[in-house]
RNA sequence: AGAGACAGCCAGACGGUUGCGUGGGACUUGUUCCUACGAGGAAAGUCCGAGCACCACAGAGCAAGAGUGCAGGAUAACGUCCUGUGAAGGCGACUUUAAGGAAAGUGCAACAGAAAUAUACCGCAGCGCAAGCUGUAAGGGUGGAAAUGCAGGGUAAGAGCCUACACACGCUUUGGUGACAACGCGUGCAUGUAAACCCCACUCGGUGCAAGAACUGAGACCAAAUGCCUGCUCGGCAUCUCGACAUAUUCGCUAGAGACUGUUGGUAACAACAGCCGUAGAAAGAUAACCGUCCAAUACAGAACUCGGCUUACAGACUGAACUCUUACA
RNA sequence: GGCGGCGUAGCUUAGAUGGUUAUAGCGGCCGGUUCAUACCCGGCAGGUCGUUGGUUCGAAUCCGACCGCCGCUA
């Protein structure tokens, strides 16, 4: 993931959390706003709660994969912000198939 | 064959599709292409020691505080390591060990017990009609601890009162660099606690890469005051106000007391020399996601300035020296 | 990344510096009072003192290691 679709500093963090629309499954909680840049951009808040940071981080990298394979259909003018909810296990094939609905859900991929 | 003891190493491999960070190169100069490299033995806990940076060059004196604590050595240094000594544990190979001082002083030791740093309750023996007095510390009982234990002699009964053995302490000699050990002689000096205060010896300035350096607008100002250098005395350093940006950018940022191999010295930790190898450096944070094959099966776990240790977590596989005990056979 | 602090009953806590008996309030249970409830009165239960080793005759307290929680830091 090209660093230009990421969602990079504690504001605009903060920012997304404040003006944010919510959608949810059992899996994930989305967030999102409209933005003023051109390309949307895509951020990932992982609790400490998930365990070690090499589990933190491998849950991270899936949902990075996850959202890879939608990038080049994301509507223009959004901040997203991921939030999992706390499993016991994350199946690749479970990440991709939440992803997908809620992205569509939301109405952020053509 | 079984059961152990010691030292050390590895931490899945290969292939495919789609991707990430840094360096280098190319050109059509950018959301481009090519190429090289890209987490650990503990990266963890942050318990010690250093480098490095700033505070003056890390300082001078006093006070306070903290740490270490058998000996010799290793090391940049250490609370680490090695080799030993003593002590404790184990049949043994071997393991563990915060191991100075209680005769400098102070404090504390509940309950029990006659008595807790001091003593005589029961008892034993002598004297006495008896009450009791005297001698005694064998035996009883309490306790973690009660005049060193045990055997013989001795005695009115007893007692290191005497003797042998053991234990403790002191001294001489011998050995050892030393801790200490051995032999001999003397003594039996009344408890424990210093991870209680303390004494003795040695060590320690503070803050930590969010350290710190560079760059940026306008105004005021040059000596008072303030702050900092953990307390005080010296000695020294820095400097203000408003605004903007929005918490940025660049540097610090990785070659270092470096790894590996060999030789030499050393019991060893380690050192010297020679050869040879390689280079993670991000900033919401890269090193991956998924699939296949092999395998009985992959544990604990993710760098954030850098090293040396310690501590803790950890599936499984392997190696070395040929070490100990038991059983069987020759 | 660095620095610092706190864990005692269901909850809030005392005791820790200075070692030997774990304390109080709220809550819970039982009884009394009342026609009944509350208030009130009396009694009772409830603790591996975060875990685990060590020092000591003896550890909530002293020392070490670990676990969990919280705060500060341009």
């Amino acid at each position: 993931m090209k660093s230009i679709y990421r969602l990079k500093k504690n504001y605009q963090y903060n920012y997304v959390y404040k003006h944010a629309k919510s959608l949810s499954d059992k899996n994930f909680v989305l967030l999102y706003c409209t933005s003023n840049q051109k390309q949307s951009k895509v951020g990932f808040s992982i609790s400490k709660k998930f365990g070690h940071a090499v589990a933190r981080n491998r849950l991270r990298r899936q949902l990075k994969a996850a959202v890879m394979q939608y990038a080049a259909r994301l509507v223009p003018n959004f901040n997203i912000v991921f939030i999992p909810r706390l499993q016991d296990k994350y199946l690749f094939s479970d990440v991709i198939a939440s992803v997908e609905k809620l992205l569509t859900k939301a109405g952020l991929i053509k």
